[in-house]
DNA sequence: GCCGTTTTCGGCCCGACTGTTTTCAGTCG
């Protein structure tokens, strides 16, 4: 039993007591245990064993039994109790914007709708206008809101292609027909949201691994002699592309590009391997993600593209002194593991209420704490810093004499972003106008599949970070992965240095610097337009530098 | 439900926005 399973199971309970109309306190207190639980340093079992558990700030009587109950039975009476009073599923409608736990909870009591069908039905005929505190304009909100939401139940994050392309390589590998089986298409390409995942199956019988396909995949479907289509789990529509072993590099290389790539790539001569087409046909090796468009083709020299391993450390990382989920010491402990010269560490600052921005005395807390902590990663450099908010007029977040404790500030938003373009505009180029910034973090704030980014003039932000020298987030989380790739050679033709960072708020999203960092492989970035691919020595003096000009 | 105390009851993290109100509740960051 670990603390994430205790803290998932407060939070659900948390979220069903906010469905219901019973004090928004009580849930609220629940919630605030489950992050308690989630920051423990201790054994969240060996804290009941010792009855230490309401101990913990945020779990008292009550919740401490709900705790103890789960740690020895792995369930919560409480939590059945409550999920028996709704139908499975009714958190699915959330999906839909401005519906929120309340209006979910209001829904389900007055009209009995618990799933985006009913609520179509309702808002369609009417009866939804009649339940107060929803008036004609919300029926009108809640059907764009659905439509909205089944577009994008097609689509994925990347990682969740990754994922199901390497469960289905690994069944594949067990069918004995099978020669070979790679995945191809936009997983291959690693483009950030994917609709499909396509897979290049090598083999001498078709029909055999045809047949054998049906048990690995649901909805089975034979499209054509050598396609067949099918859904994984979590709904992802398969694409399975058989061919014969001596040909598999030629349908690797043909599923893989967009239309425009292979159109302009001519005509493929059978190989068995993707490199021996590329020889065949005298073509200069164009690596996947770089397939989007025919621009490298045309080219005559290709970028040596960045690579995880060129990454000597990083900036952007939380802990639980903001809303990371791990400690100061496990997240540096982390770095270290992964070989990193140096670490950033940068706490939400104290305009962030929501994500526990830092006050200047917890600020005081958290800088005392990385001194005592540092001494144990050594030699690993760690640098301090802080995620601080660009507020609406553009200042920094955080007065002159703050501002002088760090190493390094991520200069970012977190509010207002409705902004019109001009505006928002104008408040991230003062932002970058102060010596204090080093990084601008998330440049559109954009949630891939659940938020469009702020819109902002990017050439006139671009432009100014390279006068002022501040450096561009690539931000790595998979859900954000922004500057999007799109952009970035228009900040690169203008001098901007980028820095792959993780945004990470748990030690498993050091991977997005994975993520990040085939981004800027999209963008067709080398190594040495990355800040953090530079070592130690340079970037500290790097930041030296600029702390003393600023 | 938790917490703290001017200690067993009243407050609980902030602010903008929106649609629904006629003074506010819910959502979102």
């Amino acid at each position: 039993m670990d603390k994430f399973t205790v803290a998932r199971a407060l939070d659900e309970i948390s979220r069903y007591l906010e469905l219901s109309d019973s004090n928004p306190f009580k849930a609220r207190a629940f919630e605030r245990a489950a992050r308690a639980i989630e920051k423990l340093e201790d054994d969240v079992v060996a804290l009941v064993d010792a009855g230490n558990i309401t101990k913990v700030p945020g779990v008292g009587k009550a919740t401490g039994d709900i705790i103890a109950e789960i740690v020895r039975t792995g369930s919560s009476s409480y939590l059945e109790e409550l999920r028996g009073q709704y139908p499975s599923g009714i958190f699915g409608m959330l999906r839909v914007p401005k519906l929120g736990l309340k209006k979910v909870g209001i829904l389900f009591t007055e009209l009995g709708i618990s799933s985006l069908d009913e609520l179509e039905a309702a808002a369609k005929s009417g009866r939804l206008s009649k339940v107060k505190g929803f008036g004609p304009k919300s029926a009108e909100t809640i059907l764009k809101g659905i439509e909205w939401a089944r577009k994008r139940e097609s689509n994925f994050l990347l990682p969740v292609g990754i994922e199901v392309g390497e469960m289905l390589r690994e069944k594949l590998a067990s069918i004995d027909a099978v020669e070979d089986a790679e995945v191809s298409g936009s997983v291959r390409r690693r483009l950030e949201v994917i609709r499909n995942v396509n897979l290049v199956v090598a083999t001498k019988n078709i029909d055999v691994v045809t047949d054998a396909l049906r048990t690995v995949v649901d909805r089975f479907e034979i499209v054509d002699e050598t396609t067949v289509k099918g859904v994984a789990r979590n709904d992802v529509e398969v694409i399975f592309h058989l061919t014969a072993p001596n040909e598999f590099g030629s349908t690797l290389l043909r599923t893989t590009g967009t239309p425009a790539f292979v159109d302009a790539f001519g005509k493929i001569p059978k190989a068995r391997t993707e490199k021996d087409v590329f020889k065949k046909t005298e073509i200069a090796y164009v690596e996947p993600e770089r397939r989007e468009t025919a621009d490298d083709l045309a080219k005559k020299k290709r970028t040596k593209l960045v690579e995880l391993s060129d990454l000597r450390g990083t900036f952007h990382v939380h802990t639980t002194f903001s809303d990371g989920r791990h400690s100061v010491l496990e997240m540096l402990s982390a770095a270290h593991d992964r070989g990193y010269e140096y670490v950033g560490l940068s706490d939400h600052s104290k305009a962030a209420y929501y994500a526990g921005g830092l006050s200047e005395s917890r600020l005081e807390e958290q800088q005392a704490e990385i001194a005592t902590q540092e001494k144990k990663v050594r030699p690993m450099r760690v640098f301090r810093g802080t995620e601080a908010d660009i507020l609406p007029d553009g200042s920094i977040d955080y007065g002159l004499p703050t501002l002088k404790k760090f190493d390094f500030v991520v200069a970012s938003i977190h509010s207002q972003f409705q902004m019109g373009r001009d505006e928002m505009t104008e408040r991230i180029l003062r932002a970058l106008d102060d010596p204090h910034v080093t990084f601008l973090g998330h440049l559109t704030g954009r949630r891939l599949l659940s938020r469009e980014g702020y819109s902002v003039d990017y050439d006139r932000i671009f432009d100014r970070a390279a006068e002022r020298g501040v450096i561009i987030e690539i931000n790595g989380n998979p859900q954000r992965l922004d500057v999007d790739w799109r952009y970035l050679p228009r900040a690169v033709e203008r001098g901007v240095v980028l820095s792959i960072h993780p945004d990470a708020h748990s030690i498993s999203e050091y991977n997005a610097l994975i993520t990040g960092t085939w981004v800027a492989r999209k963008a067709g970035l080398a190594a040495k337009q990355i800040f953090n691919t530079r070592g130690v020595e340079e970037v500290e003096e790097f930041l030296a530098k600029r702390r003393a000009s600023s």
